[in-house]
RNA sequence: UGGGGAAUCGCCAAGCUGGUUAAGGCACCGGAUUUUGAUUCCGGCAUGCGAAGGUUCGAAUCCUUCUUCCCCAGCCA
């Protein structure tokens, strides 16, 4: 077995992929067209027939960095583009002048990237940007207008507010709202002119004020906006609302299946009254894209609403967006979490609509089982205490012979240098042992890994009574790999560097950023249940191999966890490492 | 007290056109193997499917009532 990676699981069975099977099995999408880009129905009849069994997009608004749940809706979408013969569009949902950015653009594409999913599949090049389809959603607006289905509001916002009504009561109709088609027209080529400022009027659909669903009373679609944008520059005065782009933006671009989480789930009548309206004028093809919702993630000792991820950074609670304890796609790129780990997880907590607390635990043991069977070995010891060998000869040396990988013997060995002085860890020597430790203390044997078994014959200590070494002696007979060496039979194992030879090196050992599973319940200030140990930075010893690690390496330091050359503070020769995560522990030593 | 959703093992989650002992993963608990107290492997872990009624030879799956939780009153997405 070569394998990097087990093989995914089978996926498993949910609501969303049991909809496309029922759909595909219908023929339901069959008879799209594609004209290769986005595009009216005009457009599009002209083409030949939809080479992608569907389409979904993954949607992002480019206004920050992408997050853990952010990467469960990437893998949905593109894993179920991938499994069903479709395509994925990766489009920036870029309505809202004031709040898109470029940098964010450009951090979003590389998440999706780096989570290994690609919008170039079969010689399309499905990356989009809304902002770029305002022509065609100013002319579904004037459809609107023309048809008696939208009209120009000039009450304030305040006045708006409160004739929308309540949950309980119905709104009241604006006195606007029955304005001519010409008047309406009229209006709003001014607005989009720019004669009016921000505020002054908006165009809305014109549907039923007494709706029991809130969205439906008469939702607003478009409004003045004097701000630049990133992409259109200065040429719209006039912006659509989310609610009004984005089903035309799922139209455009031939989606079947927009795929969104729950909160939105009260917008569908209103997606699916707009597609029929815009259906029934010809300006888009049928069948519509169907919204389908799914809840959000949730993960035990982690946050991930924008507003609060904003508040760590900005009050310096972590070191930036891409601090490997935050839970962006960038920071878990720098913790050495791994895509193929995403994948898994994404499979493994699968898709519902019902509300969801995942435990950390499942997503850490996605990372662990990636990272068992690809991680490289080495060794490290992270709080070194000097072993010293009486009865081996000063200034004598040899070579040991450490598998690179366990599980793959063709990934060859390396050479421990063997010696009379070496660094081993701290916690792996008692003065006094507890009841069930088995590794070092005054009389007990242990193996030294790959090397020799040794017998403890004492310590010593400095002034203040802290040990600073601790003496054995070996046993010549025993060497790994030796006739006779397993004649030993020792319960410890521990790992060690020769003192000659470790280099030392910053690791710092992250752990989670909150204390408790669910950061801000019950009233508390989130801020408030911050690990205070979130982080330790320590220098450890390493072995040699280490020292030429590449930006982003991975490895597992035998016994201790799998770690990440860190990809912004590595220089050449000089590594840093972050601790990825632990190995699983069972007697409770926990970095 | 309007509308829209969700309730299956500690955490997820199949199953839900009614029909053998209610999949699987994580966690947890045993035990085997092990030169990582890792990995791997075996075993355990819901007479029960939010509650109560009802239909039926038979219900997690159908009906009724009830309970709990989530979302909605931005010119945000």
């Amino acid at each position: 077995m070569n394998s990097t990676h087990k093989p995914l699981p089978a996926p498993v069975a949910n609501f969303i992929r049991n909809i496309v099977d029922a759909d595909i099995a219908s023929g339901k999408n069959a008879t799209r067209r594609w004209s290769g880009r986005p595009g009216l129905a005009e457009q599009h009849h002209a083409a030949a027939s939809d080479p992608a069994k569907i389409r979904t997009r993954f949607p992002p608004e480019p206004n920050g960095y992408l997050h853990f749940g952010h990467a469960k809706s990437i893998c949905l979408n593109f894993g179920l583009a991938r499994d069903y013969g479709g395509r994925c569009h990766l489009r920036f949902d870029d309505t809202n002048p004031e709040k898109e950015e470029k940098e964010y653009v450009d951090s979003i594409v590389d998440a999706v990237r780096w989570l290994g999913f690609s919008w170039d599949e079969g010689g399309e090049k499905n990356l989009y940007f809304a902002s770029d389809y305002f022509d065609w959603m100013a002319a579904c607006a004037e459809y609107l207008i023309d048809t008696g289905h939208a009209y120009v509001d000039s009450q304030s916002s305040e006045e708006m507010r409160v004739n929308r009504g309540t949950l309980t009561e119905a709104g009241r109709n604006s006195p606007c709202r029955e304005r001519s088609v010409e008047e309406n027209r009229g209006l709003f080529q001014r607005m989009r002119a720019g004669e009016f400022p921000d505020g002054a009027h908006v165009l809305r659909a014109k549907i039923d004020m007494a709706s029991p669903n809130i969205n439906l009373r008469d939702p607003v679609i478009y409004r003045i906006r004097h701000a630049p944008h990133h992409n259109t520059g200065g040429r719209w005065r006039v912006y659509p609302m989310y609610t009004f782009a984005h089903p035309i933006e799922d139209a455009l671009e031939n989606i079947t299946h927009s795929i969104c989480t729950l909160e939105f789930e009260d917008q569908r009548p209103f997606y699916d009254w707009l597609l029929a309206r815009l259906a029934e004028g010809g300006l888009i093809q049928r069948p519509v894209p169907r919204q389908i919702e799914f809840s959000r993630l949730n993960l035990t000792y982690v946050v991930l609403s924008k507003r609060k991820l904003i508040q760590l950074v900005d009050e310096k609670h972590v070191d930036g967006w891409d601090d490997p304890r935050m839970p962006t796609l960038v920071g878990a790129r720098r913790r050495g979490y791994t895509p193929e780990g995403f994948h898994l997880f994404a499979e493994r907590i699968g898709v519902s609509k019902s509300d969801t607390l995942i435990d950390y635990a499942l997503f850490e043991d996605c990372m662990r089982e990636v990272l068992n069977l690809s991680a490289e070995r080495r060794v490290a010891v992270l709080d070194p205490l000097r072993l010293i060998i009486d009865n081996y000869p000063e200034g004598q040396r040899e070579d040991c012979f450490a598998p690179n990988h366990p599980l793959k013997p063709e990934l060859g060995t390396r050479t421990l240098s063997f010696g009379r002085e070496l660094w081993i860890e701290r916690d792996d020597f008692m003065e006094n042992p507890v009841k069930g430790f088995h590794r070092l203390y005054p009389g007990n044997t242990v193996r030294l890994r790959y090397a020799y078994v040794v017998k403890c014959a004492g310590f010593d200590t400095d002034e203040t009574g802290r040990i600073v070494a601790v003496h054995c002696d070996y046993m010549p007979d025993s060497k790994s790999g030796t006739p006779g060496a397993d004649a030993y039979k020792c319960k410890g194992n521990l790992h060690w560097i020769s003192a000659a030879d470790a280099f030392a090196a910053e690791v710092r050992l992250y752990d989670r950023l909150f204390s408790v599973p669910a950061p801000g319940a019950d009233g508390r200030n989130f801020i408030d249940d911050i690990n205070p140990e979130s982080v330790r930075r320590i220098m450890a010893r390493l072995e040699p191999a280490l020292e030429n690690a590449k930006p982003e390496e991975r490895f597992q330091f035998e016994r201790h966890g799998y770690f990440v050359a860190d990809r912004v503070d590595s220089v050449p020769g000089a590594p840093v490492f972050n601790r990825t995560v632990t190995l699983r522990d069972s007697w409770g030593k926990k970095g």
